[in-house]
This record gives structure tokens, C-alpha cells and sequence, in this order.
DNA sequence: GATGAAATTTGGGGTGA
DNA sequence: TCACCCCAAATTTCATC
């Protein structure tokens, strides 16, 4: 995927989006000091590189009615785990999934609109006939989510 | 923060925008079906209801050099959970935590240069008087990361 | 790559229905 | 809420450096 090296005025712009995508081009070139049509082609490369992968909105999840998070963590029989990953991936309910290290090999956290919801899908995936074990957490409070942290408060 | 409550036409202009937020007013009012200027309204709404909390990108990590993804999970004398989460919440490179149920109080997502960089994360929240102790488990590899899911594929 | 100027669209506001 | 018009500002393209 990259042959991309990105130079700092990269990283500026899309730090700048990630804080604020509407943002002008015209006030973008300002702040970082270059042509408006500079700032529009690197821009466009940024997005054609796949380092922006979509121009998109950050929801409040309770407003739109998925009031329940869910932490879910999976022992797969070994071989299966990418199998298993794929498979949860799948589901639009879930926002993430990590293969990780350690007494689990699946980590994820999916959204739903009721706790019935996240029952009907641990039992669902439980039913994969090579998942050993999971434990379900369910998050009380999501006391911070913000996907775009490390580029939004450097 | 709700006293908004979201009509169909609200939903779909939020996935839409989730989708793609650099659409024209124009192209999402004939999508829906409406005037611009009723779309333009609706819009300004939801974002000054909190509904749609930001205009953003979605970023490629590993473009970006955060190359180490973790997920650790976190016991925490009880009575200090908030304390402890919102500790954790201010470090830039954390993107979540949540309060959990389960044997472990807190899970927290973060995203990290290096292992070393990881490693003196996680140094640093153990200092914490009130935390009895945590596992980190490193992403080996992160199958799917899209907090917009369950509006982009619905 | 970067630039400034030109051509095309868009945003945002207002009006009356 | 809608359809319509307006204008200032933005996007996007292109010839040129």
C-alpha cells in the first residue's frame, strides 16, 4: 500500500482534517503556508495513498440509540483465529477487531441497541466451531472514545 | 444534551454523511428527497445537538507510524474507576476506555510508535496508587477498525 | 512539485407560498 | 417544509514556472 512518504506538511494536513475535516482548502493552504492548489493536490494524493481513507462524521452512538457497548474477548483453536476475525468482522455491529496477544486471541468491541442484541450476537458467534471460550464485558460508560486521539490532541 | 429526537430522515442524512462527508448539500437533498435548504437545516441541528459530534477522517495508522496497537484491561480499587479511566482518557495515544463489568474494571484501546512507547504507557498507569494490576495484550494485527460501522454497513 | 488565475459549484441567507 | 433567487466564497482545473 505505500510507497507514500509522508512529509511533515502531510501529517500537518491531516492532523488538521482529522480535527476538523470541513475546514477550507483555501484556510488549510493559509495555516500551512502554501498555494491553495498545492494543498488540494496533496490532498487528493492523501486520499488516492488510502493515508485518508474516508471523509467521514463522528456519531453520538447514544443519540442514534446503540446505548450498549460491549468488550469481547475470544479463545479460537489455533489456525482459526484469522477465519473467526473475519468472520465477527463481518458484522456491521462490530466497530473493531484485534488479533492479539496473550490467554485470548480475538478482542472486540461492537455496539448494540439493547442488551439483547449483544446476547443474540456473543451466542451467535459462540456457535463458530472454533471458538473454545469468550468472555463478554459489557462497558458501563464509555468514558472516551475517540478514534482519532493521537492525531487530535498532539 | 437529548431532547433531539431523530426522524428517519435525520438517521439517513447521519449515514450518509458517515459514509461520506464531503457531499454536497445539493446531492444529499436529492438523495433524500428534500430541498436543500430544509437539509442544510436539518444538518446544523444535529450537529448543534451533539448528534453528529464532528466532521472528520479516517486516518491509516500505519501510514502514520502508529505501527503498535494494545488493548489493556485494567483492576482498580473500588471507588477509584472514574478517577483511574479519566487518568488514562487524557494520554493522546489512547482512543477508548471503558468502564467494564467482568474481572477487569476498565479497558482501554491506545495507539503506540513503538513497543517501547507501549511499554512506557503502561508503566506509567501502574504507578497509579489505586490499581491493583493489568494485562496487555498487543494487536497483533487489527482485522477491522471502523468506528462508523454500524452506520456505514447498515 | 508548486503557483496564480480562470471557470465552475457550492454554501448560506432570504423570500413568499 | 419547499422552490426559487442571489452573491460571496470555495473547489477544481490548467498553463506556467
Amino acid at each position: 500500500m505505500q510507497g507514500a512518504q509522508l512529509d511533515e506538511i502531510d501529517v500537518k494536513l491531516v492532523k488538521l482534517l482529522a480535527r476538523d475535516s470541513r475546514r477550507s482548502i483555501r484556510e488549510l493552504a493559509r495555516e500551512l503556508g502554501m498555494a491553495g492548489s498545492t494543498i488540494h493536490a496533496r490532498l487528493h494524493k492523501l486520499v488516492e495513498n488510502g493515508v485518508i481513507k474516508r471523509f467521514t462524521v463522528l456519531p453520538d452512538y447514544e443519540a442514534l440509540g446503540y446505548s450498549v457497548t460491549a468488550v469481547i474477548l475470544f479463545q479460537v483453536e489455533g489456525g482459526k483465529i484469522l477465519d473467526a476475525g473475519e468472520y465477527i468482522a463481518k458484522d456491521p455491529r462490530v466497530i473493531a477487531v484485534y488479533d492479539i496477544t496473550g490467554d485470548y486471541d480475538l478482542a472486540v468491541i461492537a455496539k448494540f441497541r439493547s442488551v439483547n442484541d449483544l446476547d443474540s450476537f456473543v451466542k451467535k458467534v459462540n456457535k463458530l466451531p472454533y471458538i473454545r471460550r469468550s468472555v463478554t464485558s459489557l462497558a458501563l460508560r464509555a468514558i472516551k472514545e475517540d478514534f482519532t486521539s493521537p492525531l487530535t490532541s498532539g
